[in-house]
DNA sequence: CTGAAAGCGCTTACAG
DNA sequence: CTGAAAGCGCTTACAG
């Protein structure tokens, strides 16, 4: 059908050959000069650059892989891809990624269970992987990561203070923003803050609830038991409504969406939201100022965790140190739902 | 170190070689036995199979994909990541290739600009796929479509009636839901009911908004003009606040994060729900349940969308004609924002 | 049912 | 700065 000579039929994809062919230099002049490796004079590199452009060639990538070893998949290993910590990180992941020409699989660990946590790994090791970030919020990515081949570079964007896999990880404070949260609460006024806090009863030494706990400490006030809920805000508005003790005025939640169960929840009770009970939440989700009252939270750079979890990630397969582990500055975000206490 | 011979070293992942010389047959038997091709006698295979689960091993992707061309990545291309439909959607896209065998690769379609359409594609094709879903709730999705070559097989999630590329594609009626819901409205006793309309004018005759309107002729009902919002529920607060008619009684919103901002700007203006005016979402939102007050709203089936898209386009790989688009059936939600109108 | 061999499209020493 | 050649680890006709 075409008379473009052999390998250059009209149905077929161009091959690194074809270029060659086209530019009249070696293969390996041309590989170079895609890759940028090697030194190619400036005329060559023009030619090729140009017949490139022509032939509409794109590198085979399973070749390249093939012979060089070098992937550009990332895996991401997440329990949760929607709430705004995991989302919002996993997007971060995603543009530091897509920036260095690395194209994320998302394998999501479903449950806890063993059988999941093994599916979501195999099927990330059925590709090429340059690496894994996991998104270290939940035990079952723990679990993930540690079912990993060492030889596989991983790192992990985590909470800081959690118990969990040894790999390189970027980490982000919320203990230091659960101290402001709770500053603010505590300058309106309200003699102590309650708290509630998802994650089994040892978390309590870490993260946000060691932060809301040492806030109380450093004012001399009285730490309230941490009411227990889980990621789901039906939990949160049962514990809101049914356990917070009466003469609660305070309330600081796990997260902005346990902070919609605890609003309801409140409702529920008739406890009015600042006027009875004081609310915030964490994250600071984009809805959170639509609501009504508009809800006080602390702003958290999950995104940029995500970013930086990446680069430990890059780090870790250029065999570079691993960067300093930045701290995310939070910030307060006072709205309506928060206030001085009634007289 | 070792003496496992030639190839088996310590620090080297085992080969096809090394399983075909434990097993005692020629590489091209380890092949077949792997890939399920061809007739393998039952005593050789279990042998094979045997030196495989001994060996650690697993066959390299680059190599398989290389002489096959055959991939198991399948890109997805997305303008959202966050919202509900956009969600839920991807997540069935995953679910499904996950049963497949299939790893998803998410690129994100940042902004209309043709170079954030073009990156997003880029990204894409410089890995070896087997396909390309996208989720084509968007208009530069339906670009990045646009892209692709044709000999790559494509297709999308979308919604019914919407102006898209020719890809064979899953939809979902959100017509129907919106009829439903209308109805719903209407069953309560209101005259009319408005609406808060999300995408460029032309958008009227179609899916909700052509839903809604149908609702509201068939019963012979003054059609208000539909007020134009944004994705973003700060745009439906201002709507909700300033524009709103005063004698609107009932307003159904885009989706439940629109209606959440109506929530606010009626509360804003002064107008309670459902007491002044009733108030429904679209899609169910996770936390619509605990909104106060709670939102009533019509459950899409965003999941399977995503599933049936996913469908679609393995049917097109191994080149079976589409599958039926089966209709995905629409559940309204009546909660505490829709009451009849004040006598 | 089985094996020997070609070949997928690149990168990378190696030699000049 | 450049090219000829080996080889990455598989799948797949082809021949038996």
């Amino acid at each position: 059908m075409s008379s473009d000579g052999p390998g250059a039929g009209p149905g077929k994809r161009p091959g690194i050959a074809d270029v060659a062919r086209a530019s009249r230099v070696s293969i390996a002049t041309v590989s170079r000069v895609l890759n940028g490796s090697g030194q190619v004079s400036d005329r060559r590199r023009a030619t090729v650059l140009r017949a490139v452009a022509e032939l509409g060639y794109r590198p085979n990538e399973a070749a390249r892989v093939l012979v060089s070893g070098r992937s550009r998949i990332v895996g991401l290993l997440a329990a949760d891809t929607r709430r705004t910590g995991h989302h919002a990180t996993i997007r971060g992941v995603q543009e530091a990624a897509g920036e260095r020409g690395l194209i994320v699989a998302v394998s999501v660990v479903r449950t806890e269970d063993p059988a999941d946590v093994a599916a979501a790994v195999e099927l990330l090791l059925g590709q090429p992987l340059a690496g894994v970030v996991g998104v270290e919020f939940d035990d079952s990515v723990t679990a993930a990561l540690e079912l990993l081949p060492a030889s596989m570079p991983a790192a992990s964007a985590r909470r800081i203070g959690a118990r969990v896999s040894p790999v390189p990880h970027a980490h982000i404070d919320d203990e230091v923003a659960a101290r402001l949260v709770t500053e603010h609460l505590l300058d309106l006024g309200h003699d102590t803050v309650h708290h509630l806090s998802v994650g089994p009863p040892p978390e309590e030494g870490r993260g946000r609830t060691a932060g809301w706990r040492r806030a109380l400490e450093a004012r001399g006030r009285r730490v309230p038991e941490p009411l227990p809920v889980t990621w789901d805000p039906t939990s949160s508005l049962r514990a809101a409504r049914d356990d917070l003790p009466d003469d609660a005025t305070a309330l600081l939640c796990f997260n902005d969406e346990t902070a919609l169960g605890a609003l309801r929840g409140l409702a529920e009770a008739g406890r009015r939201v600042p006027e009875d009970v004081s609310v915030a939440g964490f994250d600071d989700d984009p809805v959170s100022r639509l609501l009504h009252p508009s809800l006080t939270s602390v702003r958290m750079d999950w995104h940029a965790l995500g970013r930086l979890a990446l680069e430990q990630l890059v780090a870790r397969i250029e065999e570079r140190p691993a960067p300093d582990d930045v701290a995310l500055p939070a910030v307060l975000v006072p709205r309506e739902s928060s206030a001085p206490p009634r007289a």
